[in-house]
DNA sequence: AACACCGCCTGAGCGC
DNA sequence: TGCGCTCAGGCGGTGT
């Protein structure tokens, strides 16, 4: 499931296939898919060159000159493939889309699940606004803006974690990492983190989601980048997913629980148990 | 307002 | 072998 670790691996690998390359052609197999208006070749950037890809949290959008763009998102099983020029793709393998690039490239956007989208722009303030909504990029989340987007919340902070709205970029993989990484059990509530734990928190959300970035990110069973190349985070999960394992720290079973209708998994020992309800006192 | 919850969608993994 | 069931979850819409 990418997160914004995936995403980010895969900007990075699709720059030198497509930046600075004309769009010849677009082949569209599920016009449904493309969301807002319907699919026009000059909406899909036939004709145009690509002058930039841009990335906010999980959401990334391949930028034309003249400032349309095409506001892209994974969803849960999406991937967008270079292929080769004579690759017969279509939408028996789940393929919705392809671009036919200069240089022999082909684009493939494939997702089988559909959660993904792919939205036509038309200016760069169409993006800004498409965008409006996300919080601050995760990897480079500040203490003191996290701070400010937590201190009214009453739910769980892994729930603030997974709201875009919040930050932007942490998935249910990365809330549980970071977490763990910063000593905060899940179920606490977002509101009542102190000074101290948020500042720790802020600091686990960017290096997690480096690291990540830094392993090619994490392919659970879905996730390729560009070039088809999986990522290699999973192996240095340290909880996500590994529910009634020993914890790496300390050897205690790990919990496993919903929490903010997500299966979460932390350490109660490194992470404190289930403090659901605090009482102020006592 | 703030939060909970559902439905979208398919494939993997399981028990029988 | 194959069937039916459950689970996975980002996100937008709806309910409380």
């Amino acid at each position: 499931m990418p997160e914004l670790p995936e995403v980010e691996c895969l900007c990075r690998s699709l720059k030198p296939h497509i930046l600075d390359r004309r769009i010849l052609a677009v082949d569209v197999f599920r016009a449904d898919f493309v969301t807002g208006s319907a699919p026009t070749p000059a909406s899909l950037l036939v004709g145009q060159r690509i002058t930039d890809i841009q990335r906010r949290g999980k959401s990334f959008a391949i930028v034309a000159e003249l400032g349309s763009c095409l506001a892209m998102h994974l969803g849960m099983t999406g991937q967008l493939l270079v292929r080769p020029a004579d690759a017969k793709d279509g939408s028996a393998d789940h393929v919705h889309l392809v671009w036919t690039i200069e240089n022999r490239v082909r684009l493939a956007f494939r997702d089988p699940r559909r959660f993904g989208e792919v939205r036509p722009l038309a200016s760069a303030d169409a993006l800004a606004r498409h965008w409006a909504g996300l919080g601050d990029d995760a990897l480079t989340i500040s203490s003191t803006a996290l701070a400010a987007m937590l201190k009214p919340g009453r739910r769980a902070i892994k729930a603030a974690l997974l709201d875009q709205r919040v930050l932007a970029g942490v998935g249910n993989i990365y809330a549980d990492e970071a977490l763990f990484l910063a000593k905060i059990s899940p179920t606490r509530q977002a509101g009542r983190l102190t000074p101290a734990e948020i500042a720790r928190l802020a600091q686990a959300i960017r290096s997690t989601l480096g690291d990540a970035v830094r392993s090619g990110g994490s392919t659970l069973r879905d996730f390729l980048d560009a070039d088809g190349q999986a990522g290699g985070y999973r192996s240095k999960h340290r909880v996500y997913g590994r529910g009634g394992q020993p914890c790496v720290v300390c050897q205690t079973p790990l919990r496993h629980n919903t929490v903010a209708q997500r299966t979460t998994t932390w350490c109660p020992r490194c992470q404190g148990g289930t403090l659901r309800s605090r009482r102020p006192s006592q």
